[in-house]
DNA sequence: GTGGTTGCATGCAACGTTGCAATAGGGGTG
DNA sequence: CACCCCTATTGCAACGTTGCATGCAACCAC
């Protein structure tokens, strides 16, 4: 059995809450006494229950992370720089998993853990920041790369318009013409592909050209193996072959390399492939992946200190931040212009 | 502020103790009371204060996964398998990240958490299990992926000498006579990487080769960087390059493919390569690559059941489990003999 | 010496929940 | 009618911790 402050107590031959006292030095206690405590606390382990501790408080030092999948090379990232940042902050956290169903996001919002976490951070996929903030309970709560255009809670993500307009402005420099859009995801509402979409065009427009609908591929879902597809599907249409693509997710792109590897399509000669996440297998695929590289570290600390603003001054009147951390292209291999060398190291 | 069983017994009109009764189906209530109690319930929204719950019963319904890194693809697929698992017997988890430290495993065990969990998963690498049995509390535990010869606590792994066997065999049998090992660990104190140079030993030894001490390349992480500056320093050394690698992880693999491809080297063609965990990636990359495919379902679920079974049974006498999970050598291109067909769709 | 201040230590109460024991009411049995 | 049993409901106490108020002694200044 754990021991308890009273039993250090006993030990020591204090009251219990000269124990406590010692234990969070929240007062002052005498040299001779502490000495003695100290002894008592060390002989027997003694180690907060953190139970009682959270129920007196009314914080219980958790924080819960809703994502879609934790095996994605992506959120695994991102929730191990999370980790991290609690851990600096003496919090945990709870990881939990949508699968980007909006039953399981509305469930986790509302309940399942709420009620022992301080804060939550979440990336909706299938709900739109009107349905969040119903579902919502009285918990703080930080939205990651959600639009939420009604300010509805914190918010941290990147500019994914200037970012995606980016990304096809490099392939457009690079002298590529006909370029596919894969990624829009008109089954998720929480808008992250429409705002890469209107990039991609923003960027073809201001070269002078005009979006081609088919050459904008949706996919049900960001993983390999649905690029793997959609790729298999703009090649089997027929008409003039995409010389480039801009991939939504880096996952995508892995999955379209792999295509184009089946049908004997050249990366980066034949089609150039730009993604977007910067995931490390990206740095060591063949060829290795352009991409757009979100600023992960950032989006972590930032995402904390909304929260840890809102839980330390609770009758916070302070209105929902919008934040948007730095992102910049990496260029790689993948959408090299030839003769530029096809030798790197990874980056 | 969230409403306790006070408010609703209040609102009801009604005792806390009848309240709890409702919730909880502890005792017989009425139908009549039943149902006032429930619309109280349902009018405030009442959810259960968690703290107060775990308090009174002693557990707190978390369990800690603690594990070297969440964004490798391995641990990153096993903690979601594991977080799904939990869900399933209403459990929590918490993922701690070690980074392969010492002194972080030892923390994370004694305690930084621990008072919290009603249990712990652990997946070592620098420690043995000697120490880790010296430093673990009452908390039961499982560990991964150890070698654990003086059974201090339950244990899940997959049979990793023969699974080195098989996947050096499966070499051999294509015709590869060079074999080089990548992945050795001397810093580690785990035993997975001794367990998988064994298995590779003895299957050379079977075919009648001797284990050549050059092609055994130690690592110090796991990760794709050290499987490409292994792969470097191996065609290095000048003397007769190898024909085949057996890498311990698949992510050591990606990194040997990515050196092979800046050197020339065409896989596999010139060298065969096999990985280790069968992660995503390796059904994605160019080319896919051979891998031992450990059921990592089963383990998860092996070992959320050594943990029930030792929380639900606490005077439990139990000696330490040791289970093995099934694993099987997953064939792709990476390893296929020439002339069969490079083309083949993810599997 | 008196009154006030400071430093240290203590006791009580409360957080929200549930185990235990007890109570009140109702129906059946002898 | 007295008794018992069963069901429905209740009150009390306790889990381990900390906020608040108080007690106690020693110290200082006047």
């Amino acid at each position: 059995m754990r021991s308890s402050l009273k039993d250090v107590a006993a030990r020591a031959g204090v009251s219990v809450r000269t124990v406590s006292n010692v234990v969070n030095g929240s007062a002052s206690v005498s040299e001779k006494t502490r000495a003695r405590v100290q002894q008592a606390l060390d002989e027997l382990g003694y180690r907060p229950n953190l139970a009682a501790r959270s129920l007196r408080a009314g914080r219980t030092g958790l924080i819960g992370l809703v994502i879609p999948e934790i095996h994605s090379p992506y959120f695994g990232e991102l929730a191990g720089l999370l980790v991290e940042a609690a851990q600096r902050r003496s919090w945990t956290v709870i990881i939990d998993q949508t699968h980007g169903r909006a039953d399981e996001e509305r469930r986790l919002l509302k309940g399942t853990h709420a009620p022992i976490v301080d804060g939550l951070i979440i990336s909706p996929w299938a709900l739109d920041a009107s349905e969040l903030s119903e579902q919502a309970g009285p918990t703080p709560m930080v939205l990651l790369g959600e639009r939420d255009p009604r300010r509805v809670a914190d918010h941290v993500a990147v500019d994914n318009v200037l970012a995606a307009d980016e990304a096809t402005r490099h392939l457009l420099e690079t002298g590529r013409r006909r370029i596919a859009a894969i990624g829009p995801q008109p089954e998720l509402r929480n808008g992250t592909a429409e705002q890469r979409l209107a990039g991609y065009r923003r960027a073809l427009h201001r070269a002078g050209l005009t979006p081609d609908p088919a050459l904008e591929v949706p996919v049900p879902t960001l993983h390999r193996t649905a690029g793997a597809r959609a790729m298999e599907e703009l090649l089997d249409r027929g008409g003039p072959a995409p010389d480039a693509v801009f991939a939504f997710s880096d996952e995508l792109a892995l999955g379209i390399m792999r295509t184009a590897r089946d049908r004997g399509v050249r990366v980066p000669e034949d089609l150039a492939v730009v993604g977007f996440d910067d995931i490390e297998d990206g740095r060591f695929s063949n060829p290795s992946l352009t991409t757009v590289s979100p600023d992960k570290a950032q989006i972590a600390e930032r995402a904390l200190q909304c929260l840890a603003d809102r839980i330390y001054s609770p009758g916070g009147t302070v209105p929902p931040q919008r934040i948007t951390v730095p992102h910049r292209l990496v260029v790689r291999e993948s959408s090299r212009p030839a003769g530029n060398g096809s030798r790197s190291a990874a980056s």
